[in-house]
RNA sequence: UCCGCGUUAGCUCAAUGGUAGAGCAUUCGGCUGUUAACCGAAGGGUUGUAGGUUCGAGUCCUACACGCGGAG
């Protein structure tokens, strides 16, 4: 059972700053999780994740990784922290967000999806067995159930059958992991997914059906995919009442600095994300004065770093004319430069919500900023 | 000097004589468990100049200017 421990609890609201232990090393809560969709976080090498940007954990991506490179390379590298020379923990997301994504691509039959690859058509069957068994290849310390997440808006009768069907698949998932052992050193432990869609009385009982069966944490999933943010919150709000005290809470794929802190204070502990990532691709920077566009003309003679507060490589090395000039131009620095900035403030946010917490003064902190 | 080809958006180029467009560039948006170094929108034109033919000319005719190639 991976062990959660709440350091302290802020007295005005539901944050809390605590810490798991996995075989790869301690996360501490409030925690974001870098996107490493297919073994890589894109456009960061490893070194600069560790020791600039401080990440603790990073979350990869069992479809991915089950196309390409395919199982048989990861088990023959040793796993994917051999692989891709990462030795910090690992949560891999099981392929549900590839139903809602590639929703084109796939069917959904009562024991698992059918996919068509978007790499070459191949056909092939995800079950929760499966899926678990890909996990177990890949050996990241945190695994995902498969689950179904469902798009916004979604009609509440189908709301309803797919919330069973993640269900009825989180008793599979949970059997084949008591059937399987892992195949390297570390330690592996499942996460639960709460869904529901924006029906509460679906969350309720998804939430239910899955802390019967006690996941070493749970997620809440089927959220931030168009729905109002306000609707975000107050299901987050919600859910997280209906989880235990003492086991790690996970938002899956959330989100915007400020939807962070939100759900940091209404009781969240981990959060994943590919806007930190993807928007410095496209040339978008986060800072504690906000979110600018470094394709905007008027950066183009401004010299300051893109944060004067901000301690990363990129700050500490250029200016946001420099940056800007490189995205115009296409040249492929731009997008590790701004990646490597867009994490480390990530980081900080969250590391920063930590000590706020641990502080007594998280409330006042959060208003300040967001 | 002659012959040929060319001249259309900032650039490279489209447009059977019938409402001048595209790509790139520029400017501005959007991205929430990554099919995304992606997607979208906007601005931008006396079609080299001056005439002519025609209901109508970027398109046909004449002259001139400029560019490229060839001949002498």
């Amino acid at each position: 059972m991976l062990k959660f421990s709440v350091v302290e609890k802020d007295n005005n609201s539901k944050a809390r700053a605590g810490y798991f232990e996995t075989d790869h090393g301690t996360v501490e809560t409030p925690m974001f999780l870098p996107v490493g969709t297919q073994g890589t976080v894109k456009a960061v090498d490893q070194n600069y994740l560790e020791t600039d940007i401080k990440a603790q954990i990073v979350l990869s991506n069992t479809y991915h990784l089950y196309l390409r490179p395919g199982i048989e390379i990861l088990e023959k590298a040793g796993g994917l922290h051999n692989f891709m020379n990462w030795h910090k923990p690992i949560l891999t997301d099981s392929g549900g967000y590839q139903v809602f994504s590639l929703s084109d691509l796939r069917k959904i039959k009562t024991d698992g999806i059918e996919f068509s690859s978007h790499l070459d058509g191949s056909k092939h069957f995800f079950t929760p067995e499966k899926v678990i068994q890909i996990q177990r290849s890949i050996g990241s310390d945190l695994m995902m159930v498969l689950d179904e997440c469902v798009p916004y808006p979604c009609e509440y009768e189908y709301a309803v059958n797919s919330t069973k069907l993640t269900s009825d698949w989180a008793i599979l998932n949970k059997e084949a992991v008591e059937k399987t052992k892992p195949l390297y050193t570390q330690k592996q432990y499942l996460l639960g997914i709460i869904q529901g869609s924006i029906y509460k009385e679906l969350r309720e009982k998804s939430a239910a059906d899955l802390v019967k069966l006690e996941f070493d944490g749970y997620a809440i999933g089927g959220l931030a995919v168009g729905e109002p943010t306000e609707m975000m919150y107050e299901m987050t709000d919600f859910t997280t009442d209906l989880m235990p005290e003492n086991k790690v809470r996970y938002l899956m794929g959330v989100g915007r600095p400020e939807n962070i802190l939100e759900s940091i204070e209404r009781g969240i502990d981990i959060f994943d994300c590919v806007m930190p990532t993807r928007n410095a691709r496209h040339a978008i920077v986060f800072s504690w004065n906000g979110v600018y566009s470094l394709r905007n003309s008027k950066y183009k003679d401004d010299f300051d770093k893109i944060d004067n507060e901000c301690s990363c490589y990129t700050c500490l090395n250029y200016s946001k004319a420099y940056l800007k000039h490189l995205f115009n131009a296409g040249e492929i620095l731009a997008l590790e430069l701004a990646s490597i900035h867009n994490l480390h403030f990530y980081l900080e946010l969250v590391i920063e919500a930590r000590q706020q917490i641990i502080n007594g003064n998280f409330g006042d902190w959060k208003d300040k900023t967001v």
